[in-house]
DNA sequence: GTGAAAGCGCTAACAA
DNA sequence: TTGTTAGCGCTTTCAC
């Protein structure tokens, strides 16, 4: 492997000139800068990436940081979005020369955060992106003390110095309520993607909440459904739903996945989608498209690098900057599955 | 941050002496060994990742590589099972302490390995996992000549001195086939996963071409139909068969979202599963579990953790090593989509 | 516009 | 068992 001593060599200069043609850090006489550049080519020659990050002390990765044990990695999104936000930060990673480390912790305990504190530590990353964190993540203030750069994709952390980017999921959550009283609707439930410390989680149902009370509506708890990823957990809300003696007439569904259930389970119920139950949902995923329900489009792909493109800048500043929060917009595509402007659509 | 030589000042042994007790590399008296790990604790200590890579010649990362162009990363699996894969090799870059690196290209063209090979050159992983690579991926090449470890994940690739891990995708195409034959079809269609350039594709359409052989039962063209990873694209196989003057009883699906998608097509078109049209399917994700469907278990989690393992071995070694072709074993879980042992049942 | 030299934080050979 | 020291391959200051 060639190192910049034998780039020096053979263009018989010295090897910090070498150094400055490459990084342009210094001045170079063009005859001289081409000569170097063909020994380059013709040897081959890319830097030692340690020996570099030993003197600019920066490693050139910066990571994503997925901070739940291991059974919920990546599992959050539909797959495409995933692939979204992916390729959200290769764009800008692409942009900066930067490369992705990926990371997560394997112990179940939430705040465990062993394995990110090394990579911060052993100076392995530059910065991390947070996909996903939980309400009261605890590991951020050792980062904050540390002045180390960081990003929170996918979720709201209030009243704290942290540079947020995401959709506004109380807004999405408000909006998506606020559709279906706008159709008329007055009992209507809500089942949440996940567990309520999930930040997404409490912020969509915060909106709905919001959304009754701006329209005089009791807020009911027993519409109220903790839900998961599995289509299942919408089958089990609707059920419970509908075992009530004043059962919804619409439904907020936490994500997409949960939405085909309660319709499919609806559907077997001889239930008409959406006349006897409406639905809208969050993510616009590929499911959402096929069942035809309507849900709020998650811009994944802006998310991912919007947030690197943050974090980069944090890394190059050495002085403080103002914390930022960055919303993505995002809009209800409206389908079939809540009635309204559209008609109404059977499938499969 | 403290370097060695602040623990080394603390401490009052020389750096080397530190350096000794942290990597085991030579000989330290026991309570000098505790006095250095004293003050490392006291000081938070952590060795420069950079440091020590420049010295070692290792980065202490391998790199997780999709040699896709932009739009395929992740998404020609469940996200389940991907997430089984990263816990899979999570599992062994723990043990080894290494960090993983996440890359891909841009890049549509498909034999476009910049962003790889840069990573090898300058020296930012010591090893790659290369996930679902296609037939006559070229760029390997150029890694064989430079003698740079990676294995292969998913797919085998023939008659290269190439390390592999996998299930047997010919034997799954072969037993999926073969247990249609057993259960009485003569007629059986196929969908592949996706594009033939993929090895997983056309090695399961080798095993089925061959059972078919294996059972003197004739080819036929009209037969086979190319998917991909939609469900739609099971419905389009479906609807092709059924519009042959002599359709197929039964389809081996290439992957479970094609199950998914014949499945639901025939019902819609008042077919019974299996006893108009019989299916078997590849991966067992949860999909084929929602869905009743006979599926041939795709063990990720094993695949990822062997992998990583056998990378790890090439790292280490210096000499010349006989390539493997490790076989993750892959067994049918059979289901009610393709009748048989178990009494059909009727879903959804 | 170019070069000499110091030093980043570590490992490891060699000396003591 | 411990210390001294020479690099690893690069960037960057300072002379020229």
């Amino acid at each position: 492997m060639a190192t910049i001593k034998d780039i020096a060599r053979e263009a018989q200069v010295s090897i910090s000139t070498v150094s400055f043609a490459i990084n342009g850090t210094g001045p170079v006489a063009p005859e001289t800068k081409k000569r170097i550049m063909e020994v380059i080519e013709r040897l081959n020659y890319h830097p030692s990436s340690s020996a570099r990050g030993l003197v600019t002390r920066q490693s050139g990765n910066i990571c994503l940081y997925v901070p739940h044990p291991k059974s919920n990695i990546f599992t959050f999104h539909d797959n495409n979005l995933i692939n979204d936000m992916l390729q959200g930060i290769g764009e800008s990673i692409d942009e900066k020369n930067y490369n992705l480390l990926l990371a997560w912790e394997q112990n179940e305990d939430d705040d465990d955060a062993s394995k990110m504190m090394s990579l911060v530590h052993t100076r392995a990353v530059d910065g991390i992106l947070f996909f996903n964190p939980t309400r009261n993540y605890k590991p951020i203030y050792e980062l904050i003390k540390l002045k180390f750069p960081f990003v929170f994709m996918g979720s709201f952390f209030d009243n704290e110095p942290i540079d947020t980017v995401d959709i506004d999921n109380f807004e999405a959550g408000y909006r998506n309520t606020a559709h279906l009283i706008k159709l008329g609707h007055r009992k209507i439930g809500f089942v949440s993607p996940g567990p309520l410390h999930y930040l997404l989680a409490d912020d969509r149902f915060e909106g709905y909440k919001e959304a009754l009370k701006d329209n005089n509506i009791r807020y009911n708890d027993h519409y109220f459904h903790i839900g998961d990823n599995r289509e299942t957990s919408g089958v089990e809300a609707l059920d419970r739903f509908l075992s009530l003696k004043d059962p919804p007439t619409a439904i907020v569904a936490g994500r997409d996945i949960q939405a085909v259930g309660i319709k499919k389970r609806a559907m077997a119920c001889s239930l008409i989608v959406p006349g006897d139950i409406a639905i809208v949902s969050f993510e616009n995923s590929q499911l959402a498209e096929n069942h035809d329900i309507s849900s709020i489009r998650t811009d994944l792909f802006s998310i991912g690098r919007e947030a690197s493109k943050l974090l980069f800048k944090m890394i190059g500043r050495k002085k403080e900057r103002q914390t930022q929060h960055i919303i993505i917009p995002a809009e209800l595509v409206v389908r079939g599955s809540c009635g309204g402007k559209q008609e109404t659509s059977v499938e499969e």
